[in-house]
RNA sequence: GGGCGCUUAGCUCAGUUGGUUAGAGCAGCUGGUUUACAACCAGCAGGUCAUCGGUUCGAGUCCGGUAGCGCCCA
C-alpha cells in the first residue's frame, strides 16, 4: 500500500492530469479492472483480529433472477464496507453463492427438461437434450446434480459480472458456494459435532410436509395464506349416556383420525364433560374430552377434535395431552390403508368403520373431504350447512398446496431447550435500525419445536449418517453410525461406512445409507464458519469470527439471523457476529412488492448500464437502513447528476491548481488565510465528523444526505464566490488561500463520497493523486485546520453565511429583472448590524466579484435588507 | 389477538437529544449560452407536519387516544 498522509500532497501532486472532456462512461469497467489488478480489496490476513472488520455478507441464490434488491442491500453493505476500509481497518468481505437446495432443483428441472430418479444408475455419458423437452427425462442422482453443478457455475458468473459492475469491493479470491467441498465438509462437521452432544437427534415426529415436493419443512420455511374453509359442524354421541357434543371442524376428512376432544379448562358449558368419552361419527372409535387452555371458547362451538394431524396446534395437544396416533394422511397426500378394528384403531363398529373408509382410502384430502361430508349427511351426524369461511391456512412458503403434517423419521437440531439463551444472545446483538431486534424476539417467544433439517430432496449436503441393517434385514435407525470427521465431506449414498463393504448395502446384516439431505438453511446457518474457515484454517478464522457485521434483509430474521445464531449459539457459545444490519425491501416503482407472479420484477442490469453504478448506488444508499424504497429512477438521474458535478467541480478546483508548466501545486492548509475559506473548511470540518459518526453507527444514507448537502452548497455558493479570486496570480495570498482551501475540501469530499460513489470519486482522485482512493485514509477535521485555530470559529463561520446570503439576494434580483447573471450590479446596498456588516466586508472581494457588484454600501440598521440596484442594459 | 413501523409540498423522502420563518430532490412555472458543468445554471411557487387531547415559555419532534397503510408473530 502506497503511504498515504492526511493532507493532499503539497507542492507538486503526481496523478495523471486533468483530462480534457471527463465523463461517466466506462468507469465501471476501467476501475472494476484496475482494483482487481492492484489487489485494491485484498484482505491481508496476517492483520490481527482488532484490525479486521469482518462481514458475513449474504449469499445470493444464484439460480434466482437477479433482483434489484440484492442490488439495494448489497451497496449498503459495501457502503460500509469501504468506510471501515478507509478508517485503516482490514475488510474481510467475502462474496458466497447460495446453490444448494430446492431453487436450483426446480430451475435445473426447468432449464434441462430432466427431473431425479435416484433409483437410476449413473449414466457417465449422459447429455442433457439442447431444447428440453415437454415430458421431463428421468435421470439418476448423481447426474442430477452434475447438471446442478454446470449450471450454478454458469449463474455464478452472471452474479460476479453484477457485483463487479455495480463495484463492490469483495475480494474475489475469498468466494465459496454453498453446495462446494468445503461447505459441505464444514456443514457435515456441524452436524456431527451436534450429533456428538446430542444436540440434534433423530426422532419419529409429526412433520411439516409439502406433498408436491415430497419433503419435510421446517417451521421458519412456513407461511400463512387466507384460503377459503368452511366449518362442518359435527354430533359426537356421547359413550355410556344419552347426548352428544357438537364439534365444528374445517377439515372433515380427518375425523377417522381423531383422538380426542378438546376444549378450555374454564369452559363450564363442557367441564362436565372432561374426562368421559364420545364416539367418532361413522367409525365409532372412542375417544376421551379433554381440557386445554389451547382451545379457544370463542371459536365455533368451543370445543374442538383433536386429530393426527391436522395443523400445530393439533401437534401441540397430542404432545401435551400425550395422545395416541392415527395416521391417515400419506406422504403423497392421500389417504392411507388403515384397518379398524386392529390394535390403535379400535373401534365399537369395525365393519361400518371399515366400510365407511373404503370410500375415503387412495383419495387426495379434498377428494376425500367431499365424500366424507356426503357419508356424514347421510349418517345424520352433520349439523345444517357448512358454513363458509376464511382463514389462514399453513403453506410452505415455496408451495402451492397446503401442508400436511405427517408423522415421519427426520433430524431435528435442538432449539426449544435454548430459547432463553437464544433470547438474550437477540438483546446482545447490536440491530441497526434498533427496532429489527422485535422480529428475532417475537420468532424465538413463538417456537414451537426443534429445527427439522432433514429434506428428502436430491441436491444437498447429504445427512453424513448410515444405519445397520439387521439379519432380518430390518434397518435400525435407533444406532445410526456417524461419518469419521476426517473423511468428510461423505455422500452415504456411494461412500461406505468404516468396518462395511460396498455390497453390503441394502443387504441383511449391512448397512444403509441415510437418504436425506440437509435443509439448505443447515449449511446457510453456517456462512461464517464456511468463509472463516473454521477448522480448515485455524489462524484465518481466529482472525475473523466473530464477525463485526451480518447484513441482510428482514424478511429472512426467522431464517438465516435466527438460524445462523442458533448454530453458533450451540457450537461457540457466543454471538456469530457483534453487529446486524437490516436492510428493506425493495418495492416497485408504484411501492407495490415485487414478485415474479406480478411479473414486476426490476432487472438491475439494464438499470446500471443506463444510469451508471454511481447513480444506482447512490439510489440504494439514499434508502435509510431499514426502511423499504421503491425503485426510484428519478434518483438514480439525481445520483448522476451528482456525479458529473463531481468530476466538473473537480476539473474546476484542480483547473486553478495548475501551475505555468502544467503541472499541479497544491498549495499546504496553512495557505488558507481568507476567514470566507476558513469558514468553509470549518463547516466541512462538522459534515466529517457528523458523516463518521453516522457511518459508524452504520447509517450510510445519513453520511451521504450530511456529505451531498456540503457538497451542493459548496458549488453554488462558495465556488461561485472564490472563482476569480482562485483565478488570481499564483504568490497572491488571496489566490494562494483560496487554492489551499479548494485542494483540502476537494480531498475530503471525494473520500467522504467514496464509500457511495466508488468510480467517480477514484477517477477524480487518479487525477492528482497516488494509489487508490479506497484505501486513502478517511478524512479527519484536523486536515481542515488551517493553523490559526479558525476553523470552528463562529466569527468566522458567518463570514461565509452573510457572502452567501447578499449573493442569493443579487440572484434574485437580477432573475426577478430577467437579467442574466452577468449583469452588473451598479450600486449594492446592505443594511444589517455592524457585526454581519463586518463579515460582509471580511468577504467583500469576493461578493463583488461573484455579484459583478460595481459600488457595495453598507449600512448599520436593526433592519436589515439588501437593495439591489442593476445597471442599466447594455443594447 | 399481541407487537413493530409509517402517515410532513402534486410525487419520493429528510428533519439525532423539544428552540428563529418546517427542508431537499423530482414534477410545475419564470428566466439565463463565452473562461467547472445544457445530462447545466439561477430564481419562483407549493405544506393546518393524518387526527384529537396532554406536558411545556415553546411540539413535526415528547406522552396518551383514534383512524388509515405496511409488516412481524400467534
Amino acid at each position: 500500500m502506497p503511504e498515504q498522509t492526511n493532507t493532499p500532497a503539497t507542492h507538486t501532486a503526481s496523478g495523471r492530469g486533468i483530462p480534457d472532456k471527463p465523463g461517466l462512461e466506462g468507469l465501471e469497467a476501467t476501475w472494476a479492472a484496475r482494483w482487481e489488478a492492484e489487489g485494491v480489496y485484498a484482505f491481508d490476513r496476517t492483520a490481527t483480529r482488532e484490525q479486521v472488520f469482518s462481514i458475513d455478507t449474504p449469499p445470493p441464490t444464484v439460480s434466482g433472477s437477479l433482483h434489484i434488491g440484492h442490488v439495494f442491500s448489497y451497496t449498503h453493505t459495501d457502503a460500509v464496507a469501504r468506510f471501515h476500509r478507509m478508517r485503516g481497518r482490514q475488510v474481510f468481505y467475502p462474496m458466497g453463492w447460495d446453490d444448494n437446495g430446492l431453487p436450483t432443483e426446480r430451475r435445473v428441472q426447468n432449464y434441462f427438461g430432466v427431473r431425479c430418479d435416484p433409483s437410476l444408475p449413473y449414466d457417465p455419458d449422459f447429455v442433457p437434450p439442447a431444447e428440453p423437452d415437454k415430458n421431463p427425462i428421468a435421470i439418476s442422482r448423481p447426474n442430477f446434480v452434475a447438471l446442478c453443478h454446470q449450471l450454478t457455475l454458469e449463474d455464478e458468473q452472471v452474479f460476479e459480472h453484477l457485483w463487479r459492475t455495480l463495484g463492490l469491493s469483495v475480494d474475489w479470491s475469498h468466494t465459496y458456494a454453498t453446495i462446494s467441498e468445503r461447505a459441505q465438509r464444514v456443514s457435515q462437521r456441524g452436524f456431527l459435532r451436534l450429533a456428538v452432544r446430542g444436540q440434534v437427534v433423530q426422532r419419529t415426529a409429526p412433520t411439516l410436509w409439502d406433498v408436491d415436493f415430497r419433503t419435510a419443512v421446517s417451521q421458519a420455511e412456513l407461511e400463512d395464506r387466507e384460503r377459503p374453509g368452511a366449518y362442518h359442524r359435527l354430533r359426537f354421541p356421547l359413550v355410556g349416556a344419552d347426548g352428544g357434543v357438537e364439534i365444528e371442524t374445517t377439515r372433515p376428512e380427518l375425523l377417522p383420525a381423531c383422538v380426542a376432544l378438546v376444549a378450555h379448562p374454564d369452559d363450564e358449558r363442557y367441564q362436565p364433560l372432561f374426562g368421559t368419552f364420545v364416539s367418532t361419527p361413522l367409525f365409532g372409535v372412542r375417544v376421551p374430552v379433554l381440557a386445554h387452555e389451547l382451545a379457544d371458547p370463542e371459536k365455533g362451538s368451543g370445543i374442538a377434535m383433536i386429530c393426527t394431524f391436522g395443523d400445530t396446534t393439533d401437534v401441540v395437544w397430542w404432545r401435551e395431552l400425550a395422545l395416541p396416533t392415527r395416521t391417515v394422511v400419506g406422504r403423497d397426500g392421500r389417504l392411507l390403508p388403515v384397518e379398524f378394528g386392529t390394535e390403535g384403531w379400535e373401534s365399537d363398529a369395525p365393519l361400518d368403520a371399515n366400510s365407511h373408509y373404503a370410500e375415503l382410502m387412495g383419495r387426495s384430502v379434498k377428494q376425500a373431504q367431499t365424500r366424507i361430508v356426503e357419508l356424514l349427511i347421510e349418517s345424520g351426524a352433520m349439523i345444517g350447512e357448512a358454513r363458509p369461511i376464511t382463514h389462514p391456512v399453513k403453506f410452505f412458503e415455496k408451495g402451492d398446496r397446503p401442508l400436511e403434517i405427517v408423522s415421519s423419521r427426520q433430524w431435528f437440531v435442538e432449539t426449544m431447550p435454548h430459547r432463553e439463551a437464544l433470547l438474550a444472545r437477540g438483546e446482545e446483538l447490536e440491530w441497526h435500525p434498533p427496532y429489527m431486534a422485535h422480529r428475532f424476539k417475537s420468532w424465538v417467544e413463538g417456537l414451537n419445536g426443534d429445527w427439522n433439517i432433514s429434506r428428502q430432496r436430491f441436491f444437498g449436503v447429504p445427512l453424513p449418517v448410515w444405519y445397520p441393517v439387521d439379519a432380518e434385514g430390518e434397518v435400525v435407525y435407533d444406532t445410526p453410525i456417524l461419518a469419521d470427521e476426517a473423511l468428510l465431506p461423505v455422500d452415504p449414498s456411494t461412500d461406505v461406512p468404516d468396518g462395511f463393504a460396498a455390497d453390503q448395502r441394502g443387504e441383511p446384516g449391512g448397512f444403509i445409507g441415510d437418504p436425506d439431505v440437509m435443509d439448505t438453511w443447515a449449511t446457510s446457518s453456517l456462512t461464517p464458519q464456511i468463509a472463516g474457515g473454521w477448522e480448515d484454517d485455524p489462524d484465518l478464522f481466529a482472525r475473523v469470527f466473530p464477525m463485526d457485521l451480518r447484513p441482510q434483509g428482514h424478511d429472512i430474521i426467522r431464517t438465516w439471523l435466527f438460524s445462523t445464531v442458533v448454530r453458533s449459539e450451540l457450537e461457540h457459545g457466543a454471538l456469530p457476529w457483534s453487529n446486524a444490519a437490516i436492510s428493506g425491501w425493495v418495492l416497485d416503482p408504484d411501492r407495490k412488492k415485487m414478485s415474479k407472479s406480478k411479473g414486476n420484477v426490476v432487472t438491475p442490469l439494464p438499470l446500471l448500464e443506463q444510469h451508471g453504478a454511481d447513480a444506482v448506488r447512490y439510489w440504494a444508499a439514499s434508502g435509510r437502513p431499514g426502511t423499504d424504497t421503491a425503485v426510484d429512477e428519478g434518483q438514480m438521474k439525481v445520483g448522476r447528476r451528482l456525479a458529473m458535478k463531481v468530476l466538473n467541480a473537480s476539473r474546476f478546483a484542480l483547473g486553478r491548481l495548475t501551475g505555468e508548466d502544467g503541472t499541479l501545486v497544491v498549495p499546504p492548509i496553512e495557505a488558507v488565510t481568507f476567514p470566507i475559506d476558513q469558514a468553509m473548511l470549518g463547516r466541512l470540518a462538522v459534515v466529517v465528523a457528523e458523516a463518521t459518526t453516522a457511518f459508524e453507527a452504520y447509517d450510510y444514507a445519513r453520511a451521504l444526505e450530511r456529505t451531498e448537502a456540503f457538497f451542493w452548497s459548496f458549488c453554488d455558493d462558495y465556488l461561485e464566490l472564490v472563482k476569480v479570486r482562485a483565478y488570481g496570480e499564483a504568490d497572491d495570498p488571496g489566490t494562494q488561500s483560496a487554492r489551499a482551501a479548494l485542494a483540502a475540501a476537494l480531498s475530503v469530499l471525494l473520500r467522504l463520497m467514496a464509500p457511495v460513489l466508488p468510480f467517480v470519486t477514484e477517477e477524480v482522485w487518479s487525477w492528482w493523486q497516488i494509489g487508490s482512493i479506497h484505501i486513502a485514509p478517511w478524512p479527519i477535521a484536523d486536515e481542515l485546520d488551517a493553523g490559526q485555530g479558525a476553523a470552528t470559529d463562529s466569527d468566522v463561520d458567518v463570514v461565509l453565511e452573510v457572502a452567501a446570503e447578499v449573493l442569493g439576494l443579487i440572484r434574485r434580483a437580477k432573475t426577478t429583472a430577467k437579467r442574466s447573471m452577468r449583469a452588473e450590479v451598479s450600486v449594492l446596498t446592505v443594511t444589517d448590524t455592524s457585526a454581519r456588516l463586518d463579515a460582509l466586508a471580511a468577504a467583500e472581494g469576493d461578493v463583488r466579484d461573484a455579484g459583478g457588484v460595481v459600488e457595495l454600501v453598507a449600512v448599520i440598521g436593526f433592519e436589515p435588507s439588501v437593495d439591489v440596484e442593476l445597471a442599466a442594459e447594455q443594447s
